[in-house]
DNA sequence: ACCTGAACACCGTTCAAGT
DNA sequence: ACCTGAACACCGTTCAAGT
């Protein structure tokens, strides 16, 4: 109505006891705070809400379900990873040392953000359900596949299709990522900084690719 | 009262609609079933109380809460890997052939079992407070770790620390399970077995510590 | 169109009380 | 010692009703 139309305006003075214009966003980050807070286990659709400023029900005017504002606070982590990756192969040159380099910045950009990392990898919300995410995810893989290419094309690597490589390669990254956080590497004895040790198995496996 | 007494020591002979005896089996036993049909995240500890056939308060004198009884269920999943570990192990003699089997058994039973390999490593408990879970999950390791030792023995491959080894070699077996359970790889186009891919992955990294 | 309020069917957990 | 019953403080979700 008028009267909200106002109030939305001047949201600086007024704010949003009247929660107004972009709920969905004020959702959003909501979620991203929460979860940056107590971990995507601890996230909760009410409190969300509560932070947002409204009613339990209100966020079911925006998102069908919890799971997909879990899912868009997923995606926001595929896009921030694509961007770590994306500067750390710009930063770059060499194509080999490129796919390394992004495995590093893979490995330091989950251990740093562990939360949005488990909420992407999680099993809070199934992927396929959310076409924006496997977007986003994808975009982030192509990264990596993008760099073996190069290293394809250049003679650096023999191979075929980059996604032979890539596979390997990614399960790899995730896993010293994905043990890292859970701190399953630790409770064996491996005490190995993640990103050393992601360098290092990243390195070694480029070799065995490399030609005679 | 006296119906109900009858009826627990009838049920084929003595049952336990009176909880009695081995509540905690009951519930152990509950919640592995509860796990394998809805997965740990639709694990419920209210649920699992309802077929032990007690009252939601009761699993609260055998385990001090829920996440410890799901931590037993990762160690009964931590058991029974050890030992599709061990058997695939002793079918390999061949010691670096010994390491391939068990990454390819590891992300068998991973992928046979998803639900069981979620609650291991999934993010509903910390192991770190449940020291038999540590147990359990570390013998599993062992095998790798034993398989690796044995081929430094053997010369077969060169390397001081089998941890060395074995930590890129279980990041990378644990990723394939992980991503190939989460539907990752099938998401970005690797339409691979993982089981194939494991095992291709696996032989392509030994090969770079092979001796010239 | 967007939000509230109240309701429903659940949870995990605690605690007095029973046997 | 082990379990129940009732209670508490939450959830996610739905729906009529307000503006």
């Amino acid at each position: 109505m008028a009267d909200e139309r106002t109030r939305a305006q001047k949201s600086a003075r007024r704010r949003s006891t009247y929660h107004h214009g972009d709920l969905k966003r004020a959702l959003t980050q909501a979620a991203l705070a929460l979860v940056a807070e107590k971990g995507p286990k601890g996230f909760t659709l009410t409190e969300a809400a509560r932070r947002a400023g409204v009613s339990a029900a209100a966020p079911y005017r925006h998102f069908t379900d919890k799971a997909q504002l879990l899912a868009a606070v997923a995606e926001e982590g595929f896009i921030q990873l694509n961007e770590a990756l994306s500067a750390a192969g710009e930063g770059s040159p060499d194509p080999k040392n490129r796919v390394i380099e992004l495995g590093r910045a893979y490995v330091r950009w989950a251990v740093n953000h562990p939360d949005y990392y488990l909420s992407m990898f999680g099993t809070e919300m199934v992927k396929r359900d959310h076409p924006d995410l496997l977007v986003a995810g994808g975009r982030a893989f192509d990264n990596l596949v993008d760099a073996i290419a190069s290293c394809l094309d250049s003679g650096v690597l023999e191979g075929q299709d980059p996604l032979e490589i890539a596979g390997p390669m990614w399960s790899l990254v995730h896993g010293v990522a994905s043990l890292a956080i859970g701190g399953d590497l630790c409770d064996v004895g491996i005490d190995e900084d993640p990103e050393a040790l992601v360098v290092r198995a990243t390195t070694e496996f480029l070799a065995v690719a490399e030609p005679a």
